[in-house]
DNA sequence: GTAGATGCAAAGTATTTGCGACAAG
DNA sequence: CTTGTCGCAAATACTTTGCATCTAC
């Protein structure tokens, strides 16, 4: 198991307050993409007192510090996922919103290679697939 | 060369104002990726009784009807450019702004079997690549 | 003639920020 | 202690919308 968001913290010379701990702890019990309201509701099921600025100044905090990744998807709100050494992007279903992680080491390389064409080394990227589930035959 | 703009709503069945004209033509002679309030100065020009807000109408009915793409790039506002026969995606250079447009047919293909291996059928997708330009040796 | 488009200003969203009070290191 | 954080409410940025008027077809 690797870091948690707390040491993450700790070793980027993050100042941890209660609020930021609460955060930290809800992003890396949650397996989806949550969004700033809804991650703010669940927040305030732990500590109803923390303000929704707060949360919006952290996750902008944690993105910016390499600890969150923000996303944003077609036509909605950002969202955010814990950053870890797994590097992958997402297929959005278009009729559901379910979202599948996937990896694709060639698709990778490719747009390395892409970059490098024109001259430039790639710094970040972003692949969303947007599909409708086949009937299963 | 192909159809215009213009000639698209007709096929497409969408009323042509003189304000969508304008639009359209400037749509037309962009070859950058406005973002609606550039295409509003733009736009402005032309003709200055025209409203931000039919801009906005404008290109969400153009969206819709397949006349034109929405672009959400990273941390900025909404920009628009011309949907034409040839698909494409994009490099952005992180330090200008500068936009590359580029294909790459066999990423195409990949993103199209990583759709079906999940069960899914690709009805869209999003690639933007980050870089930054090399110092030329 | 009529359904749909426009301009205006007001209303919505999502997000950021100024400020005085407060807490982490 | 001192610097940075928090909560609050106000401000901002982008986009949408209600309504009366106007226009394309």
């Amino acid at each position: 198991m690797s870091e948690t968001i707390e040491q993450k913290c700790i070793a980027k010379g993050v100042k941890l307050t209660d609020q930021r701990r609460v955060i930290a702890q809800v992003m890396s019990e949650s397996t989806d993409h949550p969004d700033v309201d809804e991650l703010y509701n669940r927040v305030s099921k732990i500590d109803p007192k923390i303000s929704i600025a707060t949360v919006y100044r952290t996750v902008k905090l944690f993105e910016e510090t390499g600890i969150l990744t923000k996303h944003e998807f077609k036509g909605g709100k950002a969202r955010y996922e814990e950053l870890n050494e797994s590097h992958h992007d997402h297929l959005i279903d278009v009729k559901t919103g379910e979202i599948i992680e996937f990896v694709d080491e060639e698709i990778e390389k490719l747009q390395k290679k892409v970059a490098e064409k024109y001259g430039y080394t790639l710094v970040d990227h972003k692949l969303e697939l947007y599909g409708v589930k086949k009937k299963s035959q």
